[in-house]
DNA sequence: TCGTTATTTCTAGAATAATAGAAATATAAT
DNA sequence: ATTATATTTCTATTATTCTAGAAATAACGA
């Protein structure tokens, strides 16, 4: 079972509208990814702001990545969303709503 | 469906530790509730911390509240909370995980 | 090696959020 | 009316986060 701190530091990270929409891409994306530069132009932001985000993720496991070539693929990482679905599932929803 | 903006807002809610475990409080109090200073001696912070973050709760429609007397009784929103756990199931899991 | 592409780190400013004491408000009991 | 209890608002401080330009690094191709 995920530990509060760290389901509150990943609801934190979702918690960004930006970050929420890096995600979102990535889940819709699914195994095949997203490279930074496809995120970036996806989002249309600045490099250096969605590098910050991604490391955000990253840090807090919900999003890994790989290095292919000079390009770096992003993918969701379900396993932690699993884990947080199943935290909220068990603390944060009562027996009969939600 | 809720909207992304507001997802988001839910999530940076329940991301801050302090207000995560306001929220997991009220849900296991279910219908009964508990009151403003319940919570505050359950929680042990100061009462102004508290009031601060509980605002932020209502505001984003996950906490409601009722005036019994001089007693402030607050109860987990499922609805919203419903609301959310659907918006991450649909926008931030994939078919067969989460 | 040089140039190009992809991405990060550095840096700094602006904005937002967290914390908590003290004073204020609201409700009830005496 | 006065006092006591419950909670909020005010205020200020400190801490964190967001944003993005510029410089640095990494990987590849010519």
């Amino acid at each position: 079972m995920m530990q509060t701190e760290k389901a509150a530091a990943c609801l934190e990270s979702l918690g960004n509208p930006t970050r929420l929409d890096v995600f979102r891409q990535l889940v819709r994306a699914g195994q095949t990814g997203m490279a930074v530069g496809q995120l970036q132009k996806a989002l249309n932001i600045p490099g250096s702001t969605l590098s910050h985000h991604l490391k955000h993720l990253v840090q807090h496991n919900l999003v890994h990545q790989e290095r292919q070539g000079r390009v770096l693929r992003c993918f969701a990482n379900y396993q932690t969303m699993g884990l947080l679905m199943a935290f909220l599932t068990e603390e944060c929803c009562s027996a009969d709503a939600c």
